[in-house]
DNA sequence: ACCGCTCTAGACCAGCCGGTCTAGTTTCTC
DNA sequence: GAGAAACTAGACCGGCTGGTCTAGAGCGGT
């Protein structure tokens, strides 16, 4: 996954790094939670780029980074399972990577689709969001052989693992999601 | 769970109308998607009253409806146990009730604790969410024997719920949640 | 009738929100 | 080096935010 390499902002043009700002601070606040100048801050730029770049104001960046994070986690699965790992394998990979995130953010960010908890309504937005789950699902899904009960069991990875995080991060231990995703992993790999 | 009978609010006392009005909200928009002026308007009330019931203000009334949502499931858990079911078909139950709930509201409310997403920092808001999924954890993990396994299984039994409420809604489509739950409490239910 | 208490009512406020707009600077192209 | 295009910079704005405060309605006790 990302670095979120905010140290060093100079090696990242201004609409990448707005990108990575926004995304770093839905992660950890939800879309609602977070002002567009608290966004610029992180990033260090002024009113006028964001505007430059994503016309389309807040909604727009956000887009941009759901549309950031499903990419970087698709093309980490993608290449994942072409290793012809087990899915239950590559999820608890998954997993660990998530926790380390978890822990390096001090429980602060939800590593992935935190920013689900926005949901205006019937918005562009949600549209990506979902977008971005159902990519992910389809990984799973067809790595496990595309049959009905493998669509079952993508639902439990990726539920085991959305779910997990969302533990993990109110009691500030990764101990709950690793053994709820282990649990899972175990159950995919059966058959 | 709550009915939430919002369409006779004269027979709820002003405290619980916001209460119930705010929990729909929150779970629905997230905490910082909600501004008090929308509770009031779905609670029928002026802004004196919530003052008066909640000092606190917002924040105050947000750990109100998380109080109220986990006690309800708690409680629920409680009496379901107390007949001696097995975990994976209260879980089983709990899904499918879930279920129902998203469909009332055409997938725009979480049913359990949707207002995660607000976390802001330390806050005592945070602190409740994380005392209520403590206590419905505690409930599965004592049902399943109160071993280290019954502590993973009450994880995964959690995380899968959760996680397949997020997918579903996303999807709006209520069979996510009901595959990963299924699955789990299969795996739950064994030995 | 009077009081005191609980609760309703909503005007009001300072501050912040997302967004616009103009002016300036840098960078690319020829 | 001229001029256009890409981008930065930030002042500015109307609307909305959460929160305060005063006024009064309703009501039980005496």
């Amino acid at each position: 996954m990302t670095n979120h390499d905010l140290e060093t902002p100079t090696l990242m043009g201004s609409k990448e790094r707005l990108v990575a700002a926004a995304l770093s601070l839905f992660q950890a606040k939800g879309y609602h939670g977070v002002a567009i100048s608290d966004i610029l801050e992180e990033a260090d730029l002024p009113k006028g780029s964001l505007y430059h770049h994503f016309p389309g104001g807040k909604e727009e960046l956000a887009i941009a980074a759901v549309g950031f994070i499903a990419d970087e986690v698709d093309a980490r699965l993608a290449s994942e399972f072409a290793k012809n790992k087990r899915a239950g394998a590559v999820l608890l990979e998954l997993a660990h990577e998530c926790v380390s995130w978890l822990q390096r953010s001090d429980y602060t960010q939800t590593p992935l689709l935190g920013l689900l908890a926005a949901s205006p309504g019937e918005s562009a937005l949600t549209q990506a969001i979902c977008d971005a789950q159902k990519r992910w699902l389809a990984r799973f899904e067809t790595a496990l052989g595309g049959t009905e009960a493998a669509h079952d069991k993508a639902c439990l990875a990726l539920a085991s693992l959305e779910g997990g995080i969302s533990l993990a991060r109110m009691s500030r231990s990764s101990d709950l999601l690793i053994r709820s995703v282990t649990l899972a992993a175990l159950h995919i790999n059966q058959r």
